[in-house]
This record gives structure tokens, sequence and C-alpha cells, in this order.
DNA sequence: ATGGGTGCAAAGTGTTTGCAAGTAT
DNA sequence: ATACTTGCAAACACTTTGCACCCAT
């Protein structure tokens, strides 16, 4: 396995990740920090990314669409909003024995469950009624 | 509303979808119509499995990398092989209720709810193993 | 000094779209 | 006849990569 080292910019994008408690995309943390270090490049920011996910020191939320990025290291669900696109933590609990069914049911090797729920928000909900 | 047509192709589509037991990506689909249909364009098939999955005459899974398309229209869960890419349905129920709580502990409306479990099928730990 | 890291731009992947011609209704 | 659909290619959104230079170790 590399070495890894201690940059500028690999501790810039993860502040960036740990500093914020909505789950940005790439290109996000990108657009936002370019605002602050003009010459930061957009691939530094993705191989940086991967290289902190694939090193647990953050996670990868794997959307269709554009993956986010969580400073939440324990496994949980999300909620999405259909219509802005806001997401956020799950409430509920995480269910690891649902692992343990699927294993016993069908001979895989699960390493975890991604559940997203899906639906608008209380702001949309607002938002939308009163446009009618 | 747009009025829906019911063209040669839009059937091959359809017809493709549900002819099949796994869940293809668009392009595999694509891919394998052109072979009986060459001039089959890969707007078309894309174009179509949208509208089909808009109409919900099939379901459309939003995972990372590719779309899947799916002919099961009831809501339920998928497994997923993190090493050669193969889906399946899970053979756990689809927890209805988990949308209730969420829109209780939320405030949003829940529309539904996606879970992917991701480990490895049998025959790639099998594969693994033999290798080493 | 050396090998990982950076910036940049080009290329890759999956998908959508503008347009003129074609076709279901 | 109307307007939805098609094929095609160009465009798009998101991400990865090749390369020459740079810098943490």
């Amino acid at each position: 396995m590399k070495q890894l080292r201690n940059t500028k910019q690999r501790q810039t994008v993860l502040n960036a990740v740990l500093g914020r408690k909505d789950h940005p995309t790439a290109d996000r943390l990108y657009l936002d920090l370019r605002a602050e270090n003009p010459n930061l490049s957009r691939g530094t920011v993705y191989r940086n990314l991967n290289i902190l996910a694939e090193g647990k020191e953050i996670k990868q939320l794997k959307t269709s669409g554009a993956d986010r990025f969580d400073w939440r290291l324990e496994p949980h669900d999300h909620i999405m909003c259909t219509n802005c696109g806001a997401l956020f933590d799950s409430p509920l609990p995480y269910k690891e024995e649902l692992d343990n069914l699927i294993e016993e049911y069908t001979g895989f090797k699960i390493n975890l469950h991604r559940t997203v729920f899906e639906g608008l928000c209380p702001d949309c909900i607002r938002r939308l009624q009163s446009q009618d």
C-alpha cells in the first residue's frame, strides 16, 4: 500500500468535509474551496475525496447523479428531498441484523446496506403548496 | 400530459426489460437489442426507458454508476455484488412502516426508500478463495 | 533524493437533447 | 394533418487520468 502524504490540499479537503453539516457533492466542495484557494484543481479535490474515503476518514455516499461526502463514519441511513436535492441523516437506527439475515438467506458476504428515503422535505412541501 | 404512442421501438424496449431476469443497465439493454435491431439508436433506448419508468411500466434503480431497470413493480430491496456487479432481489420484505416513521420524525412526505445490500456473491467468494 | 501529489487539460462514462425526417393516431 | 418518435450526433454532467513539475518525507 502507498505511503500517504500530508499535503496542504489534502488537509483543506478533509477539513472542508468535516467542517460542514450538509452532505456536499465533490463539485460543490470544489467550487466552495476554490473561492479561498484559487489554484486548487478539481482533479485534486476528487482524488483526495477518494483517497480519504478509502482511508475511512470520511464516507462516500454513492447516489445516482453526483456522489455525496459525509463526516459521520458510523453506518446510518439518509433522507433525500426529490425536489430540492437536500440530504439529511436518518434518525432511525441502522439495522445491522438485516445484513446477517441476507447472508443466511443468500450466501452473500454482506459488508453493509445503504438506505435512502425519498420524498419531499418540509420546506418543499410548504413551497409547493403556496404555489397552487 | 403527453399522449403516448405505441411504437415498435418502445415495445421492443419494454419487452426486453420484461423478458429478462437480471437487472440490466440501459447500455447493456441497448447493446443487446442492437444485435437484433441494427438501427435502433441509443437515444431511443434511454428515452423509452425513462418514459416507461415514469409511466410505471418498469422500475428504475438509481445506483451509483449506471442505472438499472427492473420488471418487478412492487417495492423491494436489492443485493449487489461489489466484485462482479451482479444485482439480485432481496428476499426480505419491504418495510413500508419505516417510511411512516420517517414522516413522523422529520416532517418529510416520504414516497419510498431504496435499500441496497452490498457484499460478495457466493460465486465471487468461491472465485476469490481459489485464487489465493 | 525519491516517489507521492499537484495543476491542468484531455479523455472517459453514462445520459440527455436539438434537429430534421418518419410515423402512429 | 397533427404532434409524438426516431436516428443521429453533439452536448452534458460527473469523474478519472496522463503528464510534467513540485514538494513532503
